[in-house]
DNA sequence: AATGAATGAGGGTTCATTCAT
DNA sequence: AATGAATGAACCCTCATTCAT
């Protein structure tokens, strides 16, 4: 065995227990919440405790870490929504489901609290996520598909309000009540009825408004 | 003075540590979650550690006692909102948009998690709140004023998911979103459009279901 | 109804009062060991917590109270052993099992600890004990009813011993074990057999010895 | 250095550590009782109190290891007792003495009440001592060497009594006071004299009969 | 004189993070 | 690169003691 095969066995090494360590992450995140004990993780993991922190130099890191992989997901998401449907409104509602689906999104916005809100990574994700994304809500706002007053904001806040994990809720229920309710906020983005009260905010200016 | 002045004097001091404490704990509870440090409560509250735990034994206890007042506070928007409205949507929308303002929906879940399932105090308020709400509800189907497939425990979920805070949001944009999005949902009720997916229960269906 | 008599009657109130005291603390220390909440102290003996303060000063104090009453009963004890007994060591059996009787004996160590070494009432009491029991060794050994190696501070020592409560024995097992073994200790007090090793003290100079 | 030797290497560190916690707890509960404070014994053992409740979980895990500990050395007395003497009464005796000096006793009884009654090592350990001791009390009573009364029940009793260190009693005093005293109790174990009251228990009897 | 309320310090326990091997 | 041990800070809760009425 040559000097750059153990190099390389090594890396396959470490890699793999870097893999190991996101999956129980996230599991053990969306399971028992976002201050899950780190030992627990590493345990999961099948290994030390040290070596979550030479990968991930602390909770943030991994935090960090799940959310960037958690937000590929998503970009995936919209991107397939797009590409599957001719209809605007159908591509929304496909995506907006299937962020649902994406068990990640429980505990998204205690992860991504966690990226900075300039993060280079982030903001690559987030921007190609927001132009397909704004497309669709823009096309369907032309087509008379949805209400005016509907913005892109409404559409990330109201997909994290709707992953919540619902306290006392049995485990089996969530989802069905996510989908269902993300059913009656479909339906209420129509155009019709009386108008929504509250702010019109674009990307931009949700950016601008966080606190 | 009388003695029996002087008696209640002392006892007007201990009450109003215990409305501080009571207050406190609520608004700390809504902010920063329901495993906030009781110390925190206390300093908030103005008194020391050893007052909240002689007032209220433990977490538990002080939880109870927030999630009481926080009931009997719902109570009286159900109330006051049957009794504004003869339309049965107009008391729904009054009284979901009136406990948005209470903010206490958001961590109703866990406070309620502490208190027994068949405390006396929780099953009396509970009871009366669900009867006129479950009032209103039938009434409104029946008038064809909302979806069929819509059942107490949606209005229930509904309520906390709205009412949660949402992480990285400025604290002056929480509210308005808040009903912003209880707007859209309102008019999602509306019979009409593809029908609801997911749990059809009542409120007894759901208790059961509960975790 | 004079000034003076409210004075009295407040008088009255207090010393039974504080008898109330002295005999829930006699009680709770022997039932609970010598580190019971002075609140449960207090209940117990239908006061407040801070008349107990004001009565004792300090749980000190309180222990303080409660030895020297216990000393009282331990005097009145060796007085009436001698006096109805001819034979010395009869005279000193009596006494000695007279002791353990005292419940107050389980706990008195812990408590005596707390009266100084020349506090003037201990002293009192303890004189006259002293002198009986002296007396009554130096009789039973000059008759030869017991040996010759066998002080004053053996006497005491053992009845501490033989008094501490046994941990994990039935509370109505510790009394009839400890008459047992006293039973065994008198035995062992005869004349004959291999000599004692260990300090042969008197009563001053064991009080010398102490730590 | 190879890696084994690494491993090794740490592993002592952490054995010693554990020795020094042992060792620590066992002076200070005898010391100053069972209700040391924990960071008291890990700054005695010269570790951070974390370390204490690593290695042992909680009080109730050292106070465990620490009785197996102390029940072990007793096992050791015991055998090495029966071995060195062909008189059952002076292997008897040997052994009480050998109890006496290992000044653990005194504080069994309260590390004892953590083992659980059915704890497989501490059954294990305490049969090999009560059988070895049973057999020295059978075989010195069948020879006429000590009363017929005595049990097995009161030598653990009476070594549980004499090893309790006397509050007040300089510290150089007590060993030597404990033997003198037990010097005496075997010499009331001899036959002759008046009978014995309280109760006649063997070990299984007291087992039954303990709180 | 009596009361109950309030306090703060102390001990138990957990866990994020660092260190030595 | 990986490990498990060690650490100390933080939080929970209790209780001796003081204070205000």
């Amino acid at each position: 065995m040559t000097r750059e095969d153990v190099k390389r066995q090594l890396r396959a090494d470490a890699r793999r227990n870097e893999q190991q360590l996101l999956l129980a992450a996230r599991d053990l995140f969306i399971e028992r919440g976002a201050q899950v004990p780190l030992e627990d993780i590493a345990a999961a993991a099948g290994v030390g405790i040290a070596t979550l922190y030479r990968r991930f130099g602390d909770r943030w890191g991994l935090a960090r870490a799940v959310a960037l992989a958690a937000l590929e997901q998503t970009q995936a998401a919209a991107r397939s929504a797009r590409n599957s449907h001719q209809d605007p409104l159908a591509a929304l509602t496909a995506y907006m489901h299937a962020v649902l689906d994406l068990r990640t999104s429980a505990v998204m916005p205690e992860l991504l609290d966690q990226l900075a809100e300039d993060d280079p990574q982030r903001l690559e994700i987030s921007s190609a996520i927001n132009s397909i994304i704004e497309e669709l809500i823009n096309d369907a706002r032309h087509q008379g598909l949805i209400r005016d007053e509907l913005r892109f904001a409404d559409i990330g806040l109201l997909l994290v309000r709707l992953s919540r994990p619902l306290i006392g809720l049995k485990d089996e229920l969530q989802l069905p009540y996510a989908h269902r309710h993300l059913d009656l906020v479909l339906a209420g983005m129509r155009p019709g009825g009386p108008p929504l009260s509250g702010p019109r905010f674009t990307l931009r200016e949700l950016r601008g408004a966080r606190g």
